[in-house]
DNA sequence: ACTGGCACTCGACTTTGACGAGTGCCAAAC
DNA sequence: GTTTGGCACTCGTCAAAGTCGAGTGCCAGT
């Protein structure tokens, strides 16, 4: 048996009375605040159908109904239009990012920003490194066998590393080396340099091949392997509002798993081109978060993504509003990087 | 009337016993785990003092008797022996700094050790900048018109700023100012540059002055006014160990004030030399903290300090033990730092 | 100064019963 | 065939009442 118009309607209904009052929806409360024109034993039996499907389930027999993680996802996927933002809340955005003097400014901003829209968990990805492009490379003489390597991305992260030569360096020598690295790596994608870098230590003088090798290790390091995604996070307390209700009374789990940039990264991380994907309960391949939804998006200047950003909470949360506000940041993000 | 010796012995035991138990502890239980040599009567007697005195007090009538901050306060004073680390812990703590690579990853490693050991939430602030010297200061070409200033300090914390100049500059004009600024900053302390600063502008070439100028005020941005200290935090699903009882209930509050970085630096930030210092519940200036105690100190190489690092946890917490690891742990950091 | 004894207090836990929201099913109506 | 009203039934919630026992304070005796 499929699932007719009102039956979707009566889903729609039950997943927004107990998003709203947190407590199991029966089929007179139903019929009383939506206008379904139907009597609440006709609910009664769609009910049943809907339970039979799997998308809502008793707590206990004689409870009203809640929605189950299937029933979350097919309210997203089919019932729910994406609420339009109040121009309080944009204004509020606006405000809230104007004046960022620097990147780390505009990630601290932005996850506390989505933080209080939401009044939920926000998460945001510092821009990648492995999607963003070299815009200087410096080397700093720190002694004769001492440099100090500095990246700056277009993104405008900054990355330094030490490096220990192998013998006693020139300065004209490091200087030398500098234009060449630059030359070579200037502009470039940091996931496109190792074949440059390796060129590199091909191409350079005999004399300075050790050293350049040396450098180019290193290089290689900071732009590749230790590509180290950073993250904000801000909002936790909010894993507090609706009491022990939310997350199956535990939030140790959560907080466990909030810890983890390595699980974070994978939730905001992986992100496809202008979708916000939504994570329901179970959908969560982290067994910590199996109480939780993670609303993400990517974000980038114009339509390229530099990094992730999303909420977490409880899967009983708005999903509308909650799209809504975590798109909506990630194009104010991305307007702002791409004014730099 | 004054607490004689076995009053004292009283007060101990309950101390231990409820932060073991977390249960109110009574006279008969008490005579029964340690060896007071007294009947509960004489216990009882003694309590009642102690009560009076305000080092106790009963949840309710008829229940066993729970310390008091004050308590908890004449017991790390004069109660306890700081306990000295098991062999165990020592080799955990050497096992897991080893191997740091930078700054980032000392910090990061000490913080999670510490709420590991401490199983509290814990706490490590970045080596403050204030409290360093100057290693190195670059500047970067840009463009003509862009430089990127980066400071390298002597603890290995790396900052950079960019700068707008006034009027396109000659790369070699660049290369002068570094020469100057190196020159006159390398090696000083951070909070005694400003003057220094100031005599670059003044004795700097007329022709050369409006860029210097340029230059110095975003330098002294950096070195001084956006001497931003930073923080790594772990541990906070420690906060749901000991249930809904520690915290009174509440961790909301907790962790609203572990957002606030401000709040953070002022309790662990805040170290005079060698000294560990203990906030118990009320001594905390912050009412989300009221409910907390915080153990927290300095380190440093050798003897100076360059930062602070403690953890938090409820009042009922085991005092000595967590006074131990933060002090072990801040010794090992900074013979870290004083390897560099 | 310490102890044993004793009456008393009071929270924690259990039992009981009433209440009511909510269900499933069925026969009748549309 | 779908919808509806009616009805018996389930079961969690709440309040009242009762029991239990840990723990206390006090007092008289050693």
């Amino acid at each position: 048996m499929s699932l007719d118009d009102r039956k979707l309607e009566v889903l729609r209904a039950i997943v927004e009375d107990y998003v709203s009052t947190q407590e199991p929806v029966g089929s007179k409360a139903l019929v009383e605040r939506h206008q379904l024109g139907v009597s609440p034993a006709t609910v009664r039996n769609d009910m049943a159908v809907l339970e039979e499907e799997g998308y809502i389930r008793q707590p206990h027999t004689s409870a009203g109904r809640v929605p189950t993680d299937a029933g979350y996802r097919l309210f997203v996927d089919r019932l729910s239009r994406v609420k339009p933002l109040s121009p309080a809340e944009r204004r509020a955005i606006e405000r809230f990012l104007v004046g960022a003097v620097d990147l780390d400014d505009v990630v601290h901003r932005t996850v506390r920003l989505l933080a209080q829209l939401t009044r939920q968990v926000a998460v945001v990805q510092y821009p990648s490194l492995a999607r963003s492009s070299v815009r200087h490379l410096e080397l700093v003489p720190i002694s004769t066998t001492r440099l100090m390597l500095v990246m700056i991305a277009d993104t405008g992260r900054v990355e330094q590393r030490l490096v220990e030569l192998p013998a006693p360096t020139a300065n004209d020598d490091v200087l030398d080396m500098r234009r060449k690295i630059n030359a070579k790596l200037s502009g470039v994608k940091l996931s496109d340099t190792p074949p440059l870098v390796a060129a590199l230590v091909e191409e350079s003088d005999p004399a300075m091949r050790n050293t350049m090798a040396c450098v180019a290790s290193v290089l290689l390091e900071t732009l590749v392997e230790r590509s180290e995604e950073r993250l904000a996070l801000a909002g936790t307390a909010n894993l507090t509002r609706g009491g022990v209700l939310d997350f199956q009374g535990s939030l140790r789990p959560v907080l466990e798993a909030l810890e983890e940039e390595v699980i974070l990264l994978k939730l905001i991380g992986e992100v496809e081109p202008s979708t916000t994907r939504v994570r329901i309960g179970d959908e969560n391949e982290i067994d910590n978060l199996r109480a939780a939804s993670v609303v993400s998006t990517g974000y980038g200047p114009g339509t390229t993504i530099v990094g992730g950003l999303g909420v977490l909470g409880p899967t009983r949360m708005d999903y509308p509003g909650t799209i809504a506000t975590v798109r909506a940041v990630a194009r104010y993000v991305g307007d702002l990087l791409a004014q730099n």
